[in-house]
RNA sequence: GGCCCCAUCGUCUAGCGGUUAGGACAUUGGAUUCUCAUUCCAAUAACUAGGGUUCGAGUCCCUAUGGGGUCACCA
């Protein structure tokens, strides 16, 4: 069976991960049954409107790789694909509720209906609007709306039923209805609510599989009454477990770490990673395979596996080693093209210098194969590899820490330089320069962690590196000697 | 508070009446080693509690407890 999906973001501010997730499933069925993917924005609270933020959703659904059919950008055929240009269509549609006597108007204040909420409170009870509007006559209703009087819509809300439907994810499920306030379905700026909107919406675009958020659960009966009252098939409900932080069970929150999609990426986070870490926010296959690409993920996802827990979470130290694991797993071209797209993207904003841009690519490539499996995020590149490209800063006290004292430590160097001074430009490899160290280290009784790290501190001004050997190969006969040397001079 | 939902190693989870309760992350130990990583091997570690149903319950039912969601002219 085709499905057609949707993914319905307000452009209220940043894109969310959790969004993300959403984004990625309905993607996953669309694509998976051959059906179509579609993108609609919901626009109808102006006071949030978030200027560019449409823009900056969509080009991050690309960057993360996912597409769509129909859209806000490419339009369709259900057009348009903003909810704020669709306003004539729900009003047409609450009119006609209003007619069947399925909806009412209401000529209420905020001011009134906030002293109600107030009360019910205090008193205990369940907050709804009291019906004060419910009863007016045609005649006053008319008479109101000739006056210019503000007005909402409400729906009417039967009484004393359950409101039943089902979840594809937590299966039946049961609200009394007497709990459910008479929604607003117009507000007084014309404005449609979400509940009227997605309703209308997602039947005239034909969607097959609402799929959103937990949090969505409590308004279903609502919908479910607006599909009841138009006549209207009803489309299947996927309500994704909600997402938090590992060993808190609160939300997802910006105080420990990113929750917005974009930043991930800013963050030196690959795509890919992501997405697959994303996948198992509330999804797993039943199989060991925890690797998956979005091609894998779009045949295996099936609904049948969401989870029903309440919550998923969001365990960024796993994201961190998954991330690894896919910097580890590139090949060595690939991470390069990646490392550098980092830098041209972010490294401004990052605040570290991509040295390595101006050198030479071979080189490059071989520093990068030295430092890759060093590498979690795509933004710790610079910093691993400083050392190859430019004089390291060393501290005297600290290089003197390996061997014990200066002296030792001016020996050190001192009998290395002069060993490495005698291999030719030619033998300056890998191998030689081990059997020379190895060699020198016992000549002079040094013990190789003393003597090694002497010369590894003094060379990279870092503790830990690649392994030594690789590391001097690569910087060449010259440079090291200059550095030793340079060491040397200011040690003594 | 009303309504609704959920409950397995430290963490994330698999499990859909019979399993030595599986995997991953993390942790610890070992191998490799000049450091840091990587890689490989190994270890530790879980069914919230109490009642039922059943020959048999992590799995089904009830209750308690705990956690979460939601109660707007926001989505």
């Amino acid at each position: 069976m085709k499905m057609r999906t949707r993914m319905a973001p307000s452009p209220t501010g940043e894109f969310h991960i959790g969004s993300l997730r959403t984004a990625l499933y309905d993607y996953a069925l669309a694509k998976g049954s051959g059906g179509e993917f579609v993108l609609r924005v919901e626009d109808t609270d102006r006071s949030r409107y978030v200027e560019g933020s449409v823009e900056r959703m969509l080009k991050t659904l690309k960057d993360y790789g996912l597409s769509w059919d129909e859209g806000p950008d490419i339009g369709g055929p259900y057009n348009p694909y903003f909810q704020s240009q669709r306003l004539d269509i729900y009003k047409k549609y609450a009119l006609e509720l209003v007619e069947k006597g399925d909806a009412y108007y209401c000529f209420c204040s905020e001011d009134r209906l906030k002293k109600l909420r107030e009360e019910q409170t205090k008193k205990g009870v369940v907050t709804k609007y009291d019906r004060c509007c419910l009863n007016l006559s045609k005649e006053e209703v008319r008479k109101n709306l000739e006056e210019g009087k503000p007005y909402v819509i409400r729906l009417k809300v039967p009484q004393n039923e359950n409101i039943e439907f089902e979840d594809m994810v937590l299966g039946k499920l049961s609200f009394p209805s007497d709990d459910i306030d008479d929604q607003v379905l117009i507000k007084s700026d014309g404005f449609p609510t979400y509940h009227l909107a997605v309703v209308v919406d997602d039947y005239l675009m034909r969607i097959t599989h609402v799929l959103r958020g937990r949090e969505w659960l409590p308004s279903t009966p609502k919908h479910v009454l607006l599909y009841r009252f138009f006549g209207w098939e009803m489309p299947k409900f996927v309500h994704l477990p909600l997402l938090r932080e590992t060993d808190s069970t609160k939300k997802l929150s910006k105080r420990t770490g990113s929750v917005n999609a974009a930043e991930f990426l800013k963050n030196g986070y690959l795509p890919e990673a992501v997405l697959n870490f994303v996948m198992f926010l509330g999804w797993n296959p039943g199989t060991e395979k925890e690797i998956y690409s979005l091609e894998e993920f779009v045949k295996d996802f099936s609904v049948e596996k969401i989870q029903k827990s309440e919550m998923a979470a969001f365990d960024r130290q796993k994201l961190l080693w998954l991330n690894g694991f896919y910097i580890r797993n590139l090949s060595l071209e690939e991470l390069w093209g990646k490392v550098e797209k980092w830098n041209r993207e972010y490294s401004e904003e990052a605040g570290t210098e991509f040295l390595a841009g101006k050198s030479d690519i071979e080189f490059n490539m071989k520093v990068l194969n030295l430092v890759r499996e060093r590498m979690k995020r795509l933004d710790e590149f610079n910093d691993l590899v400083s050392y190859f490209y430019k004089k390291p800063e060393i501290d005297k006290k600290f290089a003197e820490k390996f061997s014990g004292d200066s002296k030792k430590a001016r020996e050190i160097i001192a009998n290395f330089t002069e060993a490495y001074e005698e291999i030719s430009n030619e033998d300056w490899t890998v191998e030689n320069l081990d059997k020379i160290s190895h060699s020198k280290l016992e000549e002079f009784s040094y013990s190789p962690k003393e003597a090694f790290m002497t010369i590894r501190y003094v060379v990279t001004g870092q503790e830990s590196t690649p392994p030594l050997f690789d590391v001097l190969a690569l910087l060449g006969k010259k440079e090291t000697i200059d550095r030793l040397i340079h060491a040397l001079s200011m040690m003594s």
